[in-house]
DNA sequence: TCAAGAAACGCAACGTTATAACATTGCTCA
DNA sequence: TGAGCAATGTTATAACGTTGCGTTTCTTGA
């Protein structure tokens, strides 16, 4: 079950700066924890490489088994719960709560909370950035009192391959 | 924790049909049931009863403690989470992801997924519903070559209850 | 350069949430 | 009157996540 080979998943959007390959990806992320006083591990960063390289949203438990077939030293469930819990503080990772699942974020360097479309026939997921959606939702917590702290919007689907291939 | 005393939570639609009294909203659920010919049993109205009683979204484990609490025999989990689905597929309760916990439906007789409200100060949550952001989502997926078939939309923060009384 | 403190990690045990697999009940209807 | 079906019960286990505490590694500053 996915953690296949490397291939970054298409960026969607159109102000892409172009750091998705994977080296850029390193570079990025290890440019960034620097510049923050942060340190990405060792193990973070293990963790960080098996999500980009995973084709879809990957349980904190497959991650457990990825890095033991890897031929790391096995790891506890509380290690990688606190690793991702350091990457999604760095913004490097997000947690899709409708698949108890992570995902790396494609855009590291702006902190904001995305849209995710998941495919629920491969299990694929994507990611975009939308502000008339963040600017409505602001406005619905504002009439309703909230001041807003994280937004979840996850969006499930079918993709345009699996529609293709005559998924359901 | 939860599960206090009958206290219909405020309906934020400026359409609303006014069926939120308990009773009210029980004629309205039972009548939804048999119009579609599904059987709303005792034990899936105790556990609509206990979602519109309690203060926010309640889990599937805390149903069973309440029901336990009631004087009913003992249900194990499956039953609960059966009971569960069944309501969901109806419209009559919805599943707030981020919190592993199951909220009742305001307006079932609407199919649609609302927008949640969450305060993470207290606990409680508000629905609504905003076609613009359903649009916006919708046009999104259409962008990705998606067939959209739910959403799930959940605004953390802090309610202005908890503002007020000096929450962070 | 080395002690002190902080950050990261290892580990065992446990808690919480959800489902699989199979048995039972009670009702309807030919 | 017993086959068929929906709903529920029972047992066990899978899947996800946390607590508590001890050890290692890194950083920092005299």
């Amino acid at each position: 079950m996915a953690l296949l080979s490397i291939q970054p998943r298409p960026c969607t959007d159109a102000n892409c700066r172009g750091q998705h390959a994977p080296a850029e990806r390193l570079a990025l992320a290890m440019s960034l924890c620097s510049a923050r006083g942060v340190q990405l591990t060792e193990l973070r960063r293990r963790i960080l490489e098996l999500l980009w390289e995973s084709a879809r949203p990957t349980g904190a438990y497959e991650l457990i088994a990825a890095l033991k077939r890897r031929g790391s030293r096995p790891v506890g469930p509380p290690t990688v719960y606190r690793a991702l819990e350091f990457l999604m503080s760095q913004g490097l990772v997000s947690r899709i709560e409708s698949r108890n699942a992570y995902v790396p974020c494609t855009h590291p360097e702006r902190r904001h909370d995305c849209l995710f479309f998941i495919c629920s026939h491969c299990g694929a997921s994507a990611e975009l950035e939308d502000l008339r959606v963040e600017r409505l939702l602001a406005e619905d917590a504002a009439v309703l009192g909230y001041r807003m702290t994280r937004r979840v919007v996850e969006v499930e689907g079918t993709c345009a391959r699996c529609i293709a291939a005559g998924a359901a």
